[in-house]
DNA sequence: GGCTTTCGCTACGAGTCGTAGCGTAATGCC
DNA sequence: GGCATTACGCTACGACTCGTAGCGAAAGCC
C-alpha cells in the first residue's frame, strides 16, 4: 500500500503480518477512541509492536489511516442486477453500509479535512480510495449505455465530466446523509435517491 | 451563538468584542495551520486575549471552531431568479464560494468527523449550520411549487423526506466536489449539475 | 460605593509527539 | 556456514500542548 518498490534486495524485509496488525488495530482505536483522541502510541501499543516501527512505515497519523481505511472499501463489487436503477440501488447500498461503520465514519472524513492542506495526502486518498469507487460508475455507465438506458457520450472529455459528476452526486449524498444528517441510508432512502438522480426531481 | 441566557443579572458582562476578535482569530489560525495544528493557545495570543477566556466560553476546539465556521454560512440568501433551475444555480454558486474558503474547508469537515463521537457535537452543528441551509431548500421548493415547477405533496412526512433527499443531495455534491475531488465547483459544473438533479442521467 | 463577574497572568502535572541510540533478530547473498 | 544489511524492540529524551487553578485587578449593575 505504501511502498512501490517489491524488493530493496537486502536485509531483513518487513514482516507484512506487522503491517496488517498495525492497520487492524488502527480501526480498532477508531472505533473506540475516534480520530482526535487516538495515539500512535497506542495504535503500537495494541498491535503489539514498537511505536518506532510504526514510524519507520508511516509517516504520520494522517497517512497510517487512510491506509487502514482503504482496506474498507475494498470489498465494493457492482454485480450485475439487470438495470441501472438495481445496480445504482446496490452498490449505493453497498457503500452506505461501510460508511456505517464507526472506524469508516470517523477516519474518512478527519483525512480528507486534514488533505485540504496537504497535496500529497489528498492524492494518496484519491488513489487509494476515491478511483476505486470511480470505476463503479465507469462501469456502471457503460453497461447502461449498452442497456440503451442512458445517452452515447462522443466527446469523451465531456464523458469523463459526466462520470466525475455523477460521482460526487453519489458519493457525496451518501456521505452527507450518513455523516452531516446522520440518519442511515437505508433500502428506502437508496430508492427515493436513485429515483431522483435517474428522473429528475419532477418526477 | 453559544449562551442562551441574554443576561445573566449581576457583575461585568462578557464582551462582545473579544468574542468576535476570538472567532475571527480561530478562522485566521484556521487558514494558516489548519485544523490538526490548530491550538487553544495560539488563537488565544492572536486574539489579545488569556487562554483561560477561551476555555470559559467555550468546552474545546471542536465547539469554537463550529461557531467560527457557522459564521460564515451566515450571508447565504436565496433571491428569485424566476426559475426553479436559476435558484438552485444561484444558491448553489453561493454556496460553493464559501466552501471554498480555506477555513471553511478544513474546519467544517473536521468536526463533522468529531462529530460522528459526539451527539452533542452533532446538534450544535445541525443547529449552528445544516439547518439554517436547510430552509432555503423548503423555500426554494415552495416557490418552485407555487409557480407549478414542482409536484405538491400532500403527506407532511413524505414532504419532509424529499427535502432531506434534497438537501443531502445538494450539499453532498458540492461538499464532495469542492473537498474530496478538490475540483472547482464552476458556473459549468453547476449548470450540469442542476439538469441532472431536475430532469435526471438520462436526459 | 459595594457586589458580582470577567479578565489577564502565571504556574502546574499530565500526556503526546517524533527522534535517537543501542542491542538483537531475521533474511539475502556469497 | 558466514557476512552484510536491514527490521525490530526497547528506553530515553526535549519540546510542545492540554486543561485547570489561583491570584489580583478591572468593569459593569444595583
Amino acid at each position: 500500500m505504501q511502498s512501490r518498490s517489491p524488493a530493496p534486495r537486502a536485509g531483513r524485509p518487513r514482516s507484512a503480518t506487522v503491517d496488517a496488525a498495525i492497520l487492524a488495530a488502527t480501526r480498532e482505536a477508531l472505533v473506540e477512541l475516534g480520530w482526535s483522541k487516538l495515539t500512535l502510541g497506542d495504535v503500537a501499543t495494541r498491535a503489539g509492536v514498537a511505536k518506532t516501527t510504526l514510524y519507520r512505515r508511516w509517516a504520520g497519523k494522517n497517512e497510517l489511516v487512510v491506509d487502514a481505511v482503504a482496506e474498507l472499501f475494498d470489498q465494493l463489487e457492482l454485480p450485475d442486477r439487470g438495470s441501472l436503477a438495481a445496480d445504482i440501488e446496490g452498490v449505493v447500498l453497498q457503500f452506505a453500509t461501510i460508511l456505517a461503520l464507526p472506524e469508516a465514519k470517523s477516519g474518512l472524513m478527519a483525512v480528507v479535512a486534514e488533505a485540504t492542506r496537504d497535496e500529497a495526502l489528498r492524492e494518496r486518498i484519491r488513489a487509494s480510495v476515491v478511483d476505486r469507487q470511480k470505476r463503479l460508475v465507469v462501469e456502471g455507465r457503460a453497461r447502461a449505455q449498452a442497456r440503451g438506458e442512458l445517452p452515447l457520450e462522443a466527446d469523451p472529455g465531456s464523458a469523463d465530466r459526466t462520470v466525475d459528476l455523477i460521482f460526487d452526486m453519489v458519493a457525496g449524498a451518501v456521505v452527507h446523509r450518513t455523516l452531516v444528517s446522520a440518519e442511515p441510508a437505508d433500502e428506502e432512502w437508496v430508492r427515493s435517491f436513485t429515483r431522483v438522480l435517474l428522473h429528475g426531481l419532477g418526477s
